[in-house]
Formats: structure tokens, sequence, C-alpha cells
DNA sequence: CTTGACTCCGTACCATGGTACGGAATGTAG
DNA sequence: CTACATTCCGTACCATGGTACGGAGTCAAG
């Protein structure tokens, strides 16, 4: 039986039964039609593809209603392009705001794994400090050693 | 006055009063003392970073609780180092892993805008067969990179 | 000293994103 | 054919992250 029926499904994408008819009320995974002779609905390979996206998305700071524009975003030669292509674009713009934060997260923990076993144990203690340090805090207290990086 | 009552710290990092109280009270921000002789609380400019940073986390996928970890990590040269280390890495692990997830999703969207205008709409018609192409679809995911797509 | 804005604090309410429950129909193994 | 699992569907409940409300105190201006 190669068919998904919706445990499998849900099992193949990770999550429980309920999330993919959770996904479907809302709209974000179309539910299949029900095979009229039987009761049981059949799911495709590329809802566990979708769902797995969802959760992705979920992930880096996505909400439902905001993965939903996503996933409606296409490409079609007959649709009109100048408005999926700036739609696209505000996404990709927010994606790389995303990235952005990220990076800078990441330059504070490393500061905070490199100041750690070091003994000289005056720099970046904690986050916020390795932020401060390299983003140039905007006043108060200040200033240790990282990339300078003023906005 | 450069006193920060709650409302002029609020403003200052961008959220309401009631918000920064809803942090105070899942203890993300301290509370100041109320100065004895007077009512009002006076709030230092750290608080407002602080405040600023809880809100970028949020927006990158972060929940308040791992939020809280990452503000409590410290590397106090007297806690032990190999703990907070530990903590860090794998913090820094998963801001990794965030920021791979965000750059498939911008080759995605890359791909869709550069799939869009160009008339040779075959390719990449969504967000789905865009991340499909390049993780190479069917079951397992793999290798990262957007271009190609091996239809 | 009155007026209006702001603070403090507790409690209530709200949206989002699920998770759980229960009864009826269906499917599948022994 | 019987038993047990699974599905279907609706409704109820839950945690998270706030937002709003209301009464009482406080502060600053006029």
């Amino acid at each position: 039986m190669n068919n998904l029926t919706i445990s499998k499904a849900a099992a193949k994408a990770g999550v429980g039964v309920e999330t993919i008819r959770f996904y479907e009320r809302k709209g974000l995974i179309e539910q299949p039609p029900k095979p009229l002779d039987t009761g049981f609905r059949v799911y495709p390979e590329e809802t566990v593809q979708r769902v797995r996206f969802i959760r992705q998305a979920q992930e880096i700071g996505f909400s439902l209603r905001e993965i939903e524009e996503l996933l409606s975003l296409r490409a079609d030669p007959s649709a009109d392009c100048s408005d999926v292509r700036e739609q696209a674009t505000m996404k990709l713009e927010e994606v790389n705001r995303k990235i952005t934060q990220l990076e800078e997260i990441r330059g504070a923990l490393e500061d905070l794994i490199a100041a750690c076993p070091g003994r000289g144990a005056l720099r970046a203690c904690s986050i916020m400090d390795a932020l401060v340090a390299a983003t140039g805090g905007t006043s108060g207290h200040a200033n240790a050693g990282h990339k300078e990086n003023p906005r």
C-alpha cells in the first residue's frame, strides 16, 4: 500500500494527524477528495513537502498567514508577473533582514564563547554586552572589542 | 528629565507599556525598585536594549523562554565556563540551522523572481518547486544551493 | 487645590497555533 | 465475521504572547 492515508502522511511529514487537519481547515494545504466509493482520503507526496516547508518556515519566525502568502506566490506566466515579483521581492527583503539579525546574534554568541575559557574575562560577558559592543550601543555604557560597526 | 518612566522606556524600545510590564512578570527584564519617597519607577537604558533584543529575537523565531536562556548566558569568570560554553555552542548551532533554512528560502525566492518576467516560465513556478529543485525533492533532504533543476 | 496625565497592580480578555475527545463510519487482520 | 485500528468531523480545551480595563495613588501645571 503506497497510498498515504492521513496518519502516514502525517508521520512522513513529522507532525500529528491533527496538525494536518488543522492546516486543511486553515487552507494551507488542500484536502484531497474522498474517493467516492469509500471513505478515506489519500494524500499526495506534495502535501508532505508542503507540511515540511510550513514547519521550517515557522522555525524561522514566519506566521501561518505569512507562510500562506509565501506558498501562494507563483510565477505563473498567465498571472501578473509584476505583482508576484513585487511580493517576492518584499519577502526576500524580509528574509535578508532576518539573516542579518541572526548573524548579529551569531557574532555575539561567538564572542561569548571566545571570552569564556580565555581567562581575560573582561570583554563580552553576556549576549547584550557582545551586541552592544558590536553595534556600538546607543548610550550608557559601552565598548569592548570585536568588529566595529557603528550604525 | 532624562529619567525614563515606563512609558518613555516603552516608547524608546518601540513597544507598549503593557508589554514592558508583561516582560517584568515573566522575568525577562528586571523591574527597577520604586524610589521609596515617590511612587514611580525609573528605567535604565539597559532595559531598552533588552527589550529591543527580545523583539529582534522573536522575529527570528525564538520563544520568550529561549530568549530568556540566551539572555542568561554569561561568561562570568566565576561561573562554570564549560557549562556556559556548552549552552552557547548549542544556541550557536541552532542559529546556524536557522540561517541555513533562511538561505534556502532566499534561494527559492530568488529563483522565483528570476523565473518571473523571463517568459521561460517552465522552471521554479512556486516556492515549493524552487525548493524541490534545489534540494532534490522526493523523500530525503540533501544538498543546499539552489541552481539547477533536474526536472 | 483642582485638573489631567501618568503610574501601579490585578484581573480579564484576545489571537495564534495547535492538541484532545468522542461518536459514527470504514478498513483490514485473523 | 468479528475485533480493533483508523478515519472523519465537530467541538472543546490548551499554552504562548500579549492587550485592555478599572480603581487607586501620584505628579506637574495652572
